[in-house]
DNA sequence: TTGACATATGAACAATTGATCATATATTAG
DNA sequence: CTAATATATGATCAATTGTTCATATGTCAA
């Protein structure tokens, strides 16, 4: 291991490579963003708001799971600014906050579809 | 709860919403590929093969882990084609596989920057 | 062949996480 | 005000995950 770090094989592109590696703050909320769209329940939410605002006892409907379940989910959604809501009455209606997100979604969709 | 699935707000656009939802195979996919996004250690070493390629022991300096660790979690992004390796000697050298990892990783630093 | 080095892998343990259930809040109707 | 509805939240528990350590594999030099 000693010997490793002595003799980095290309010390100006692990240099420019360290560099290039974003600070913490902006490394850990990058991760918390792809952590957000890493549950199965919450990918299906966001794919679901691509489409159109939506509220949560129809994004229970579209998951198949508990309005429980949901809200949780939309919080963690809501803190990461991955989507926005707006409050009509009784009713929540939730929507992406950002096209970045949309964008997210279509790589990774391109992504493994190849 | 029995009520809100009858009295869905808006069933053509929950409709178009299921409608727009991949199938969970390709979900499932998608989801891991964020997950495997969504760690620190990981992102680092993606962040860091986007400038250049670089053999395990660099990357394990890069990020100031292990290189057993740095193994196992090359080894993830293998199996889900984000990086691929070539041996030269006794060197293993590994880069991002596609241009879509890139383009995810820019997407959600602009995501996280706003 | 043997020894050294670079990388890979298996097992085990601590930490994190998502679902569930119960309860709380917010809004409107009456 | 109270009742009903829509959403939010807190606590708990089972399942998943990343790291570590030990060991295995692969490659080259002598």
């Amino acid at each position: 291991m000693e010997q490793c770090q002595e003799k980095i094989l290309h010390m100006s592109q692990v240099k420019r490579a360290v560099d290039n590696i974003p600070d913490a703050n902006t490394l850990q909320s990058m991760t918390d963003t792809f952590k957000a769209l890493s549950d199965p329940s919450r990918l299906k939410i966001v794919t679901a708001l691509s489409t159109c605002e939506l509220c949560v006892c129809d994004l229970a409907a579209v998951c198949g799971s508990s309005e429980s379940a949901v809200s949780h989910q939309l919080r963690i959604l809501r803190n990461l600014k991955i989507v926005r809501y707006r409050r009509e009455g009784k009713i929540v209606f939730y929507r992406l906050d950002d096209d970045h997100v949309k964008s997210l979604i279509s790589q990774s969709l391109q992504h493994v579809k190849e």
